[in-house]
DNA sequence: ATAATATTAATAATCATTATCAAAAAATTC
DNA sequence: GAATTTTTTGATAATGATTATTAATATTAT
């Protein structure tokens, strides 16, 4: 179990009972990708069959809430989540047309944005961007 | 009646009936508001009170699919429309986390982007931004 | 007008998510 | 360590937005 997990769970004194784990065992089986909870679940019952999903619809929100995972809504009106891997650096994403594959995308490209709308008198807390498109690999293959 | 959007209605022989004429006036009417289905379910039936929902949601997808209205779907997984005041500027949101607000961004801010993924191989095709924070009201309002 | 086509309103169905609640597990108190 | 309180769980019901169904109504073509 990674260190900064385990020092966010202690730190929020939250309690690694077995479905828990089993929850955190799969975000971490599938690091980088972007699970919906209906997924988790199907993953989380080959380790602990009994699982509820009411258990993993709300492991996955305490997760989420203690920054473990990220929460985003993808087309579809789908929640899915990923394993966060560093605390306050959110990230973007670009969603492939033709596969689904989900890319990501560094932070670094928006610099400077929020500035000119601060300039305007919002204070922005948090932002979201989302491209759609074709990924390398599906761009140049004949059944776009 | 504005003249592009007529346009476009005859452009895709659309029937211009009294619920769907009920549902393009509560759009003109809230020109720059961000409607959900159920807000312009309750203002047509002001004009046409006996509208159903399932028309007031036909008639919204087939003008947003006609490029008539924005549809963008927003926090709590709702989907909220917009007149689009020109074709294909495609603009972002702010919203408040406060009052709700949702205020606009123009798509100029994201120049460069699109070009720096280009680079990479991708090929992008639309792109969906949205900031979250406060607005200049209730920046500075006590009760955030 | 008559028949064919579109559109509608009401309502049922769907699907992701949330709430409820009694049972099981864990932690705390005595 | 047994008794009691608190937390967590799983099953299931409820919710809320959206979509599908369907029979009735309106529109258009013949």
């Amino acid at each position: 179990m990674d260190k900064k997990i385990n020092a966010k769970l202690k730190e929020n004194n939250y309690k690694l009972t077995e479905q828990r784990e089993a929850v955190l065992e799969v975000m971490m089986d599938n690091r980088g990708k972007h699970l919906s909870a209906e997924e988790v679940l199907q993953e989380a019952r080959r380790k602990l069959p009994n699982i509820g999903m009411a258990t993993v619809y709300r492991t996955l929100e305490k997760l989420a809430s203690m920054n473990i995972l990220y929460k985003t809504m993808f087309e579809g009106g789908k929640f899915r989540y990923e394993l966060s891997d560093d605390e306050s650096h959110r990230h973007h994403h670009i969603v492939c047309l033709k596969c689904g594959k989900i890319y990501e995308v560094e932070e670094d490209l928006l610099n400077g944005l929020e500035k000119k709308l601060e300039n305007r008198g919002f204070e922005i807390v948090d932002h979201e961007l989302k491209f759609y498109g074709y990924c390398p690999e599906c761009r140049n293959s004949s059944t776009k």
